[in-house]
DNA sequence: CGGTCCATGTAAACCGTTACATGATTAA
DNA sequence: TTAATCATGTAACGGTTTACATGGACCG
């Protein structure tokens, strides 16, 4: 059995909530939006989108006969295939992550790098919160618009209240 | 530039915990003790053990001309390289999680869907976190313990505030 | 023209998972 | 003794990252 894939999923997910979107902009959506959950550079991007234009998940349509922009759609059985997507059950991740694996290393009570693990991960979380903070506050300045896309603004705030709970426990701890 | 690597260090940690453990029981641990931040399976540490041992990382001593049992331990050399590791610069990981990215893409707030994940999330959480909270009460019990295995006491801590945190938001949303 | 930028594309190396294989120990 | 189990090992496949390549557009 091989590995679940989600690569293309994501792409279908991306693509329905922007329709004509190129390749390009399909990556730099990975950069800002889904950043915090999934990454992808272009060269992964790219041969995702032929093959998924081989399995008629998406079409394109090069508009004015540009070379170079090429703007992809879903087709109805790509609607179809990420719905299917999402009611397939949820799994956990595992979390993958260097501060407590390095801190898990560490014994004595009193070995410096305990303090210094733990200024080093309050500084980066911190980075992280006000970064999103920042796209909430761009985002989701009014009603409406939390309304349009609410499952973005629900994961967006978890991740807000994610990391101040980290924050604040690593405070708690000092 | 190759992808940094992770697993080596981890074994490394794993055998400076407890010199002395076979490939069988090193691939133990990741599903016990570290598998909330790190997965590997057999057949990728038994090739990273060789490795090790071409490096001079670790050594083992196959005692008592058993040829199943393999016990490993660190060298001098394989215990500066974790050190060094562990005095890395700290990275925050991605956090592929597949319970944000479904929710990513459901736009509209009164979709069913919406409360269908936060109720399957929830209990996967709910799950885990008895899980972590079992193996809390099993492994410190009293305060020598944690004194003893303090990075590991954080970071079981810290895996428990987290997902109370996820909980928490999870049941505030509905 | 000539050079630079840019969207797209390709290649190579490594990681991780799944499935299968081996050879010794144990159990019926 | 045969069968099952177990620790170890190997193979194949796909995913991800890094680096490099192409070919048109734009600008001097």
């Amino acid at each position: 059995m091989p590995k679940k894939r989600v690569l293309p999923y994501i792409i279908l997910g991306i693509l329905k909530q922007n329709p004509g979107l190129s390749g390009k902009e399909i990556t730099e959506q990975f950069t800002c939006e889904i950043g915090e959950f999934w990454k992808a550079s272009h060269s992964q991007i790219y041969p995702e989108l032929k093959k998924m234009l081989a399995d008629k998940w998406i079409e394109k349509r090069s508009k004015e006969d540009n070379a170079k922009e090429i703007d992809y759609f879903l087709t109805l059985n790509g609607k179809s295939v990420l719905k299917e997507w999402i009611d397939q059950p949820l799994e956990l991740p595992v979390n993958r992550d260097p501060f407590s694996l390095k801190m898990f290393f560490i014994n004595d009570k009193d070995d410096p790098r305990v303090n210094e693990l733990i200024d080093e991960e309050k500084r980066l979380l911190k980075e992280q919160l006000a970064h999103l903070k920042m796209r909430e506050a761009l985002l989701f300045d009014d009603e409406k618009r939390i309304q349009q896309n609410y499952g973005h603004y629900l994961i967006l705030t978890r991740a807000i209240s994610r990391i101040e709970g980290q924050i604040a426990w690593l405070k708690s701890i000092k």
